[in-house]
DNA sequence: GCTAGACCTTGTAGGAACTATAGGGTCAAG
DNA sequence: CTTGACCCTATAGTTCCTACAAGGTCTAGC
């Protein structure tokens, strides 16, 4: 890599870890600007476009959506701005990393209460869904988390068919 | 809802936060067993189906793939099992979960103190990706992220273009 | 200078995981 | 027994990639 240390595409996509493909795909969707092109129109990245490839990489293995990410990247992009709006849109997605984080941890303690009672010999029945299941569908936490579990409006009743199919699987 | 209490998918839908539509999808996809079905047709769900499904969509929003998800809920199910394979499975996720917690915590960090230093009114140049991208690049220590950056073979070198081009964006 | 082959280009098609729509049937209450 | 909310299947569309295809670029080595 000569002049000024810009690099390809393709070593981008090492030392990020996405591939170049998504790359490409990400500038399409603008969270990436476009970069300089050498005269035979390869695209030329530098040290920053590192950073803001990782950065995305990790949002989206988090489970924030392009969308989000994009948003969360303004907040890196505009150096100096007005702060109320820069502050609400962090403060949205602190909330959004807080419900994410509550959920992993209850998920780690499970998982590894699992592992350890497992040393025994039997999976001790349904360990998982009753500790995992069971708190996330009445919590009211997330910022942008859809609301469920707590609507009326249950009103209508069914009743069973006649001839009780198999429940396969 | 008479006899025995069971549920319609609209219902179901409500409880666990999860859409009808996706509902089908997952039963499609063999996540949920196939339900009984009253004689009109209409799909009967109990209350073991609220807390797989919330299981489901809590895994799903942490960013687990469906085919992951299925794997862990094969945990769940087989009530009683040689426990070498389960032990397995959960330590693999395990190493996932906390991975992702590490990420989480960092994130929280950042954001946290992006808020804090808000409340000057300046935005303190890129504090997001400084902080958040440099750990993530050459980390080693999720079980299943792909190695990245940490390779030889970056030999191939560019020259810049002549005409330098306009960022725009 | 010229060639091999690794690398890059755009464009398009395919896959995963939903999500929405169409056209129609079911259910319980009034 | 009608009404309107709800459900059915089937299919098409959306998001976020991922994988070709057909061809041009780049640099090392001769």
């Amino acid at each position: 890599m000569v002049l000024e240390g810009m690099i390809s595409i393709g070593i981008l996509a090492r030392r990020s870890g996405v591939q170049a493909e998504t790359i490409r795909y990400y500038e399409s969707e603008g969270l990436l600007p476009k970069p300089e092109r050498t005269a035979g129109g390869y695209r030329l990245y530098g040290a920053s476009d590192i950073e803001r490839l990782s950065f995305i990489r990790q949002a989206r293995e988090l489970g924030f959506k392009v969308d989000s990410v994009r948003r969360l990247l303004s907040l890196a992009d505009r150096k100096v701005d007005t702060c109320d709006e820069v502050r609400d849109l962090a403060t949205a997605h602190l909330g959004e990393v807080r419900t994410k984080l509550a959920d992993l941890r209850r998920m780690e303690r499970v998982l590894s209460d699992l592992i350890r009672s497992c040393e025994g010999r039997a999976v001790p029945e349904c360990l998982l869904l009753e500790a995992l299941a069971a708190p996330g569908t009445k919590k009211v936490v997330g910022a942008n988390t859809r609301q469920h579990g707590t609507d009326p409006g249950e009103k209508r009743t069914v009743r069973r068919s006649p001839q009780p199919r198999r429940r396969s699987r």
